[in-house]
DNA sequence: CTTGTCGCAGGCTTACGGCCATGGAGTTCC
DNA sequence: GGAACTCCATGGCCGTAAGCCTGCGACAAG
């Protein structure tokens, strides 16, 4: 017969009370049933554990070694138990994301704050990198969740949108467009223009907003880092093009217009391994970003 | 609900093998079975452990910690139990002793050969001491099993006989009593005497005979072990009382005579707890030493 | 001697754990 | 593109186990 956690925790229970009757009051079963689970426990290991007497029980040496041995593992499986539970509460938990740069700055700081709030044991461990690396991450499950945009088909990943971004011209104050409600991609071609990374994912956009336009983007400068293209036009060094999320509101000295014409969107996206469950803590997480791109725009 | 142990091992072995249906063979239960188990241990702990596909069963992140600290702890208590089934089985043990000196020399060697024999997996730690002592070593709980004589009414032990010891003198080869089939203790009157130690059992013996005969007992030597007084013999200082256990067959120098008149008996006794269970190693220590007991006289 | 405590045994009920048969989703291969 | 296969989930059914209650015997204490 096999031995189990239940007849275990009722030796033990019996062996630091020193009594049937108690144990079986401090475990909320009966008297005889504690009696029988115990001499299941002792004939599934062929061995008397316990000398019953009119004052109650003593375990045997042998008893004493297996109740000391058994009360360290039932501590360990429940603590077990209890963490998972923790896991499962979203009281802890871990969540390896992987972001584009521009999500960094306005969706997700906002989305943290709300999740720290009210989740305040989640811990969230961030990878920014362009939108083919964020991708890769993900299939690699070296992250969980990746905010990023639309990919080449992939039956391993699964997409929803998140918001919609519309790309913006960062206009140094001073310069003549600075002030307008809105700007075409035309308005621009007068002024230098500050460009990302051709391996990101706002670069492509443009280059093929400017080729729909008949136009020819011509950066001025490259740069990696959307921080350093706001520093640029700050220094009016020319007119930037970025995604409204990555400029954010009032930045002094920076004039943020809009490009009406055409109108470049993306699509800011969640992506996740299909056919993964995520975490609990994920969810939480993905519940506050949520709330965090309704409200934010 | 509470988590069972069988629940972990369903679940672990859905890990390893990544596969209900092969977890399932593993384990000779039916698919059902597991599919069924594994539902109610995420139930019990609120927690998706295993994403289920059509190709078998991935854990989630925290599905394979959790999936390797079950294995751990289930591995622990599996080894518990062999480990107890094997003190069951006699494989292993140590059974703690407490016996006069005078079995050293005789049953107790013979027991233990016996014994070694039979279970060599057995340990036997002996602690000699004289026959108070050894009354005192078992209530402490120090031993777990005594060989001595009779003692003081006391509830919490309980003795049995083990064998009867007839007292003998040893007498140095070429004495005017050597070769006589037996003596009176009258007859060692002319002959310097020597006796044990007043502590032990065996002098209080010598003792109280040589008082029953109206003589005294004056020894010339009074020595602690045995082997002592052997020694003494061979040198011929003198003739010595001792127990027949402790003088042996056929040692050189020396010749063993019973005394007849009066007899004095010594009955070897083994001593034990009253109501407390004696391990399997102490059973077959004491199953060897029973036979030993009965071949050796 | 009586009383109280303690563990054990028997009888009964419930519910848990198991199997079988079946279904649905997804993959593979022709 | 469809058929066969694989894999897990579900539902119905049954046996046994694990639980409770009542009552008994053993033992210690008053």
């Amino acid at each position: 017969m096999a031995v189990s956690l239940r007849q275990a925790r009722a030796f033990v229970a019996a062996v630091r009370l020193g009594s049937l009757t108690r144990a079986a009051e401090a475990l909320g079963v009966s008297q005889p049933t504690l009696t029988v689970q115990l001499r299941q426990l002792e004939e599934a290991l062929g061995l008397r554990l316990l000398d019953r007497g009119a004052r109650g029980t003593l375990p045997t040496a042998e008893g004493l070694r297996l109740a000391a041995e058994f009360e360290r593992l039932i501590g360990d499986f429940d603590l077990l138990v209890t963490q998972a539970r923790d896991v499962a509460a979203q009281r802890v938990g871990t969540v390896r994301l992987a972001a584009l740069p521009s999500i960094g700055t306005t969706l997700l700081p906002r989305a943290l704050a709300r999740l720290r709030e009210r989740r305040p044991g989640i811990q969230i461990l961030i990878r920014d990198a362009v939108a083919r690396r964020v991708a890769a991450l993900l299939r690699a499950g070296e992250v969980e969740l990746a905010i990023g945009t639309d990919l080449e088909a992939d039956t391993e990943l699964e997409a929803t949108p998140l918001i919609a971004d519309r790309m913006v011209a960062a206009i140094p104050a001073g310069h003549p467009l600075a002030g307008r409600p809105s700007v075409d991609l035309a308005d621009l071609a007068g002024s230098p223009l500050i460009l990302t990374d051709p391996e990101s994912s706002v670069r492509v956009l443009v280059d093929r907003a400017f080729a729909g336009q008949g136009l020819a983007a011509s950066p001025a400068y490259e740069v990696t880092y959307m921080s350093t293209a706001l520093g640029l036009v700050r220094a009016g060094l020319g007119v930037a093009i970025l995604p409204s999320s990555a400029v954010g509101a009032d930045l002094p000295g920076i004039a943020a217009a809009p490009i009406a014409r055409p109108e470049i969107r993306r699509d800011i996206l969640l992506i996740r391994r299909a056919g993964r469950t995520l975490s609990p803590a994920a969810e939480a997480f993905l519940a506050a970003l949520r709330e965090a791109a309704g409200e934010g725009g």
